[in-house]
RNA sequence: GGUGGAGUCGCCUAGUGGCCGAGGGCGCACGCCUCGAAAGCGUGUGAUGGGGCAACUCAUCCGUGGGUUCAAAUCCCACCUCCACCGCCA
């Protein structure tokens, strides 16, 4: 949500916002016009019920004739403050609609446009030449015994799948390189609900217009999380916060419908319903948070140095920063059978934009309250496996084990077995 | 799933229609005292929103949402959470 009290000194800042994510900017007017409606009404209502309390106590005091005619005029005004309130409640409500339809002000710097005008800041490393036709992750998969799409499609459906054997070590190895480099850092390291009741999904934003995207179990109207960065940022809801930042790592399970993404990417595991992640979530001072954000991204580089892949960094145009994020960092990684490079991680700078939802704040040096800033940042998940299978292959279909990775898989390189 | 009990200021607690416009204690901050500290004494102590350059001021908030009443922490209804016990179950 964005701070209203600044929307009223600097309107045109919202406006330059929404024409950056090319969104309407109509809203601003609404916004405002809504504003002065209900703060009319507001001391409308306080100033009746000023009277209406002066009031009660001259009742309380009068006797006999007295008293009865006080009581004509009291049910008057408490007829009068009735309605007061209920129509400032009413606009109050109605702004607040409005309020959590408006997406975060875009940061000064993010590109403008859509989803193709991103800005490539960096590549990293150089994709790997092979003397020999490379096989895509899930051929390796299946050869090394580490991935089955069958039977995950069996059990479950479609992007539904099985990490067998050496997948299933070679992700815990991946994500617990992940926790542990989290750790060193000065992590909390964290292992979140992944069902979150409805609140704790709008603060976030994910129910505006990703709600598609979100599964819902409505006979406990509680939500699934696609990623641990909701229950993260919920866990401080309504909470005055000291000793700022924060730091917290969370593993979860995350869960994605993927609706309207029929026939994309279907083969394998580079979009499926169900994956694991490890995600890195930070609380800090508004002031702060554009370095935090870096220092995010750079901890997130220094996990895809880690597992030796060739990846770039770009920053995402303002109309495909989804709801909350003021500025997003991908890394990218190349993924060779597709000849282009692919998201692996991603980190959001949202500033208040959550925490003014989820009521999070904290005291400046003035004593006052003010909401915090937060930030995420991906570390590792399921689908690095896509990136390190195919980067790292070898011509017998084998696997070369990056070196950091070594000592959680106990092996060099992971082999194929026999069907 | 069932039955019973409870939810008041950071924490503990008083409060059973108008004297609550929420009292007390703890904690915390500041001051006095002291060479310094402790103890003691004194003062202060929340959130949200409106108005004001400001000191300040007004309104709202006693788990949440409705209702009764001129007036609700207090009465009524529903819900939520926690605790205890019972049942069922991985």
């Amino acid at each position: 949500m964005i701070d209203l009290r600044a929307l009223r000194n600097d309107p045109d800042r919202l406006r330059a916002s929404q024409r950056a994510r090319g969104e309407d900017e109509a809203v601003v007017d609404e916004l405002l016009g809504l504003d002065e409606r209900r703060r009319s009404a507001l001391s409308t209502f306080e100033s009746l019920r000023a009277e209406q309390k002066s009031f009660g106590k001259s009742v309380s005091k009068a006797q006999g004739e007295e008293r009865q005619k006080l009581l004509d005029r009291a049910k008057e005004l408490a007829q009068q403050v009735k309605e007061a309130d209920a129509e400032a409640q009413r606009l109050d409500q109605e702004l607040q609609a409005l309020l959590l339809t408006v997406p975060n002000l875009v940061e000064e710097g993010a590109p403008e446009g859509g989803e193709e005008d991103y800005v490539v800041l960096e590549e990293v490393g150089t994709p790997p030449a092979f003397d020999f036709e490379p096989k895509d992750h899930l051929e390796l998969g299946e050869r090394l015994g580490a991935i089955d799409m069958e039977r995950g499609a069996k059990v479950s459906g479609a992007r539904f799948f099985f990490l067998t054997g050496v997948g299933a070590q070679l992700q815990m190895a991946l994500l617990n390189l992940a926790m542990e480099q989290a750790i060193e850092a000065g992590f909390t390291p964290m292992i979140p609900p992944v069902l979150v009741k409805p609140e704790s999904m709008e603060g976030t934003g994910f129910l505006g217009a990703h709600a598609s995207e979100v599964y819902r179990l409505p006979e406990d109207d509680l939500y699934l999380v696609g990623t641990s960065e909701v229950p993260l940022a919920a866990y401080h809801r309504d909470e005055i916060i000291g000793a700022l930042p924060r730091r917290y790592v969370g593993w979860s399970s995350c869960f994605r419908r993927e609706a309207g993404s029929y026939g994309k990417d279907t083969r394998g595991i580079i979009r499926v319903h169900q994956f694991d992640k490890v995600e890195m979530f930070s609380y800090c001072d508004p002031e702060d948070a554009h370095e935090e954000h870096l220092r995010l991204l750079n901890w997130e580089k220094q996990m895809l140095a880690k597992v030796e892949l060739p990846y770039r960094v770009i920053d995402v145009a303002a109309g495909d920063l989804g709801t909350s994020a003021a500025r997003k960092y991908d890394c990218e990684a190349w993924v060779p059978t597709q000849s282009r490079y692919r998201e692996l991680t991603s980190t959001s700078n949202c500033t208040e934009f959550q925490a003014r939802r989820l009521s999070v704040r904290f005291r400046d040096d003035e004593g006052r309250t003010r909401p915090v800033a937060t930030l995420n940042g991906t570390l590792a998940t399921t689908r690095w496996i896509v990136a390190i299978l195919e980067n790292h292959q070898q011509a017998d279909g084998s696997v070369r084990v990056p070196e950091a990775l070594r000592k959680y898989l106990g092996r060099e390189v992971l082999e194929p077995v026999a069907r």
